[in-house]
DNA sequence: CAAAAAGTATACTGGAGCAGTAAACAAATA
DNA sequence: TATTTGTTTACTGCTCCAGTATACTTTTTG
């Protein structure tokens, strides 16, 4: 029950982003030494963070990465979902299948937990990246 | 992001214990049979549950398991922990040293994701096997 | 006392995901 | 055109997951 590195790291450099003057493209290297995170793993996740439009990059000799919205409108939960996916609780929570008792209402249990994860959800899309920047 | 597959299992285990009349032992395939569970794997989880003072178990002829204790005493949080331990939404939350910002107060993710774990864990605990019986 | 019926403990297995590394590639700039 | 940057794909060692197998202990019953 826990978030993976990948996602931390992401946190981390999202948040160093939004601390440079704005639009200003970073080198990976830079993010990379100040978060102390592998380059190459670093390397590895930004791809991810561009294709939510979270993170926009630049190439060639003076490229690197930098925000492409407002602070304000980056939730942890945006971060969270586009390195490692969607919060699924439990198995029976992606597919109704997989729930021994066929799903809702009878399932007590599966009730439980989505309105859990529910809960989860809402917590992490209630940081944004703005809030942690004080 | 989720809980095993053994934790969803204990959660029905228990439940089902619940709903037999008190404090009779129903045997381990009685309960797997019913709840869908591989035998043998539920037979590999019920001892965590025991240890934690959730289930008590009997040996030999007409043996089985039953509840210790009131289900209203019992909590979804009770039971995952018995079976996958505390939740930890990051390694930096089991040892700050892990922090590459040696910890709070400085590093402002790191008080983002406690908060969050302190609400999941709530969130857990505030479900408990008799809310589940009704 | 012996046999059978339960649960207990330990170890194994195939598969998947995690954390990180490596190498070839593509684009942008000087 | 050479260099600097990011992109893509693949690989590796490791751990955990889900489930299975085997040998063992306890308890009851005949």
């Amino acid at each position: 029950m826990n978030i993976n590195q990948a996602t931390d790291y992401g946190f981390r450099a999202v948040l160093f982003l939004a601390q440079q003057s704005q639009s200003e493209v970073v080198e990976a290297q830079i993010i990379a030494q100040s978060q102390v995170v592998p380059m190459r793993f670093l390397l590895k996740i930004m791809p991810s963070l561009i294709k939510a439009g979270i993170v926009r990059s630049q190439r060639g000799i003076g490229g690197g990465y930098a925000l492409a919205r407002d602070p304000r409108d980056i939730s942890l939960l945006d971060i969270l979902e586009a390195i490692e996916g969607p919060i699924y609780l439990n198995r029976c929570l992606i597919d109704e299948d997989l729930c021994t008792k066929q799903g809702p209402p009878d399932c007590k249990v599966h009730l439980a937990l989505a309105d859990i994860q529910e809960r989860l959800n809402n917590d992490f899309s209630g940081y944004s990246i703005a809030d942690l920047m004080g």
